[in-house]
DNA sequence: TTGACGAAACGGAACGATCCGTTTTATATG
DNA sequence: CATATAAAACGGATCGTTCCGTTTCGTCAA
């Protein structure tokens, strides 16, 4: 599209005033692209976040540095390039959704744990900190995974496993966060019976069963407590 | 007092036309550590996380920066230092968890909105994702405030109002991870009711009510499930 | 088809600015 | 005298940009 407008707006020009030739010039090269996106990878690994810059990647992707401005504009377009490279954790679907949601955290923490990605993710969560575009592009990454985790308590919802009035974001963003901070401070090893009651205390709340009238009275308000404002 | 005396020397300070500080000769000068401290939370709030250094600190404390290092090894510790000494948002007590929760959430999205605390602390996991030494410090600092934020769970279950057995920082975990993401990905003003309707779900669950007999049977089958394995 | 041309991309080098963490210097104080 | 301080300076690193010579590509004319 962008290409063809371009090239459109290049053959008018030539009708009418000049009838230079021109030329499209040399083309990207997309072994470059792949050899720095490489390159930024291996530099976090093996210099840590404190030691990723841009002149550390060029010099191990022999590429220039004006060749990777001119296709990122910053560290954190890079990172985020990067991060989108990597595989993606699917979400688990086994029927059951305290199954589904320990299983994502067990296989989200592992593939943050095992690979780089936990080191490309948190860095490019600490570049938006400071990078209003990394920030922004960051919130749009965020949104997109809500939905597609909140895809597991939808298909809840369809079993009746779930209250239909359940906002599966809302559900998906709690999830997530759990998971974000436990990378921002290094938890990703905790232990799966704590995986299990968290999502337990999601699925299940943590209200008393028998605390007395007061709780059976709130219970049986809960609909009315819960339903939506909007 | 402290302000009063400051006053007094800026006024003799005008007279002597140098803006700087007396030295406290050869013994520490609190002044000058405030003088820092300040200097740090302005320049953050003036110039961005990206516009942090400590080059900018000395510069605005009017300070050397050997001073700097002297008391505080990195950024994250300067940092950290300014947070420590901001005001901490307190437990709301009124005697229902949820209102409790939802007080806490909103002063604290307010505080971190309001005040430079959000930018400092937001900069302080930045840092803490490239400095082992500020990563154990803000670990250290999340366990007690985890501690901290649990005592509204503790209370609640000393009510009866949550169950005996839900471990209270796992909860204040829940809690707290929702308020790092929100603030890491300026959400700071999200409304009330996603706050209420994230807070009920903790404390009420997303299980279906009506789901039919699977439900009923794990609703009976709770109290086993969710018994700790520790 | 071949060769020349101009445009664009490339890697490497260099640039001026800034910051880092450290050392040096001059001054003030106990 | 010993110590802390602010200011200045130091060598090194990175930033984002410009410059340079070379390569690649598409276009055009012979």
């Amino acid at each position: 599209m962008m290409a063809g407008e371009i090239a459109g707006k290049e053959e008018e020009m030539g009708e009418i005033t000049d009838p230079g030739r021109k030329s499209a010039g040399a083309r990207r090269s997309p072994e470059s692209a792949d050899a720095i996106l490489d390159a930024a990878e291996a530099v976090l690994v093996e210099a840590g976040y404190s030691g990723f810059s841009i002149e550390a990647v060029a010099r191990r992707a022999r590429a220039g540095k004006p060749t990777i401005y001119r296709w990122w504009p910053s560290k954190a377009a890079l990172l985020l390039d990067v991060y989108q490279r990597q595989k993606r954790v699917d979400n688990p679907d086994s029927g059951n959704l305290a199954e589904d949601l320990v299983g994502f955290l067990k296989s989200l923490f592992a593939h943050w744990r095992d690979t780089s990605s936990g080191s490309v993710f948190r860095s490019l969560i600490a570049e938006a900190q400071s990078d209003e575009k990394a920030a922004a592009a960051l919130a749009e990454y965020a949104r997109g995974r809500r939905i597609h985790t909140g895809q597991m308590v939808e298909r809840a919802k369809a079993r009746g496993e779930v209250a239909a009035d359940v906002d599966a974001t809302v559900v998906a963003d709690l999830i997530a966060s759990f998971a974000w901070t436990h990378l921002l401070t290094n938890r990703l090893d905790e232990d799966e019976a704590t995986l299990r009651r968290t999502v337990g205390y999601v699925l299940k709340g943590i209200v008393a069963d028998d605390a007395g009238d007061a709780t059976a009275v709130r219970r049986r308000r809960r609909r009315i407590i819960a339903r939506p404002t909007k």
